[in-house]
DNA sequence: CGAGAGGTTGAGGATCCTCAACAGCCGTGG
DNA sequence: CCACGGCTGTTGAGGATCCTCAACCTCTCG
């Protein structure tokens, strides 16, 4: 959605943005303190009390990434962990001879490094301009030691990102093309309404590629695939985006 | 292996079974307590002091599932937690219209609950003779809220979970048929390793249609598969287990 | 001994991949 | 200003992989 003006307040916490020099900016990121965050309710930061919240404001570092910067690669040491506030980043694996397997795409109020590991398991990259909250690894380990309430929501997140993965093994495993994009489509429109979106229309910041290396497809099936859903008015293709005409003949495709 | 005298002692912790009125029963499920139990020093258990331990032991209870009970379903109420002490689970989720995928099959010293949330996300099966030590989900709440280590080794093995599930998405999403057969055992031989056993020799209480649920492919393609291996030497086929005679060629077509 | 479950193997076909051509968009640079 | 190349996406033809359907085998257990 990097040049679109007439972008919709649905989906995106990222709507609204200020147009600067030309570039589109979130405005969480220019959010100086916790307090004006976007993204303070749904992410691992609303577990925590005002007097924390400080503390823990006092600890993190904003950051931006440009369009396909890569944050860090599987196996990396893991110096730091994010909490994205706005844009859209993918986790991927790559196999020796390249082939790649996207993971995960984060939306805003989502969390990087959860596992606290020494290393990190997958690669990162910005897919669109990416607003985060950097936090030292170490330190941030050592704030969570002091703040269990933390911890607890940190487990949760995690096994919140595990029950996604689980889901999305079924998709993998035991669904054909169409209905990998249709049960795509639909779990991304529940993420951006959990963002406060009515998500009619799916930004979708990802090329064909990165959503056939989601779904475990080509990129040319995948364009296949979306161009008879356009024909059937399904859904509707828009630049940057998918909008949705037909809900109940998705879900009908996309059960679950 | 239920029947098997012979069975070496590399691979299962349930080796060196007693054999009682025909039936194999595992060592670990007859310990009273977690002194003798098997596999605490793998489980979450092991982040506990001998004091806390006491207490946790009081909260379990031992229990035994025959081969193929089921001990919930999707969605069903979260009433307890598990601790596998030895057998095998399966664990899966159903499409609408019965396709299953198994999102994993879950070993001695592997946990069952680990999200705590008030529903299963999937369900479970016993797929040999199962013993586990079973908790109250509530009293086990409890007890993580007054222990913050055991929280702590809980999110670390949440993390460890997730982990395997995106190296598993990779596997799905993005492997040949003979690379899915030939990982999943590199895996299996990781994880048997790591209980203890030399595990050359793999010890498969799943059936051809378990594997296939788990690696998304047809029983039968991972009937020839296996076939093809054995044909090429790379394996052995022996009743209820798989030995691995050729590691490196394993390797070299299961890489990861 | 018969039934049932699990496993193997073959023939044929559907789905999805590969390879290729081409269109649209955009930024760069002549 | 417009031509050009690169990137992204679309569409088609042909082919490989894996699935479907079916037959048959072994083993176990009542």
């Amino acid at each position: 959605m990097a040049d679109l003006n007439d972008v919709d307040a649905t989906g995106s916490p990222c709507s609204g943005e200020a147009r600067v020099l030309g570039q589109t900016r979130c405005r969480a990121a220019q959010a100086a303190s916790c307090d004006s965050c976007g993204v303070k309710d749904v992410s691992v930061c609303s577990a925590l009390e005002a007097v924390e919240l400080e503390a823990f404001n006092a600890l993190s570092e904003k950051v931006i990434f440009r369009s396909k910067e890569t944050l860090f690669l599987q196996g990396d040491d893991a110096r730091a962990v994010y909490n994205v506030t706005c844009g859209t980043l993918r986790l991927y694996k790559l196999l020796p001879d390249g082939r790649r397997q996207i993971v995960g795409f984060l939306l805003p109020g989502d969390f990087v490094g959860l596992s606290l590991s020494e290393r990190y398991g997958f690669s990162a990259d910005a897919i669109d301009q990416v607003s985060a909250c950097r936090f030292d690894r170490g330190d941030f380990i050592d704030f969570v030691d002091r703040n269990p309430h933390l911890l607890r929501r940190l487990h949760q997140a995690a096994t919140h990102e595990l029950t996604l993965a689980q889901d999305h093994m079924v998709l993998l495993g035991r669904r054909a093309a169409e209905e990998k994009v249709a049960a795509f489509l639909l779990a991304m429109r529940g993420r951006l309404r959990r963002l406060g979106g009515s998500a009619v229309t799916i930004p979708l910041a990802m090329t064909r590629q990165d959503l056939a290396d989601h779904l475990g497809l080509t990129l040319e099936t995948v364009s296949r695939v979306v161009s008879k859903l356009a024909r059937e008015k399904t859904i509707l293709v828009v630049p940057d985006g998918l909008r949705i005409m037909d809900a109940g003949r998705l879900e009908q495709i996309g059960a679950s």
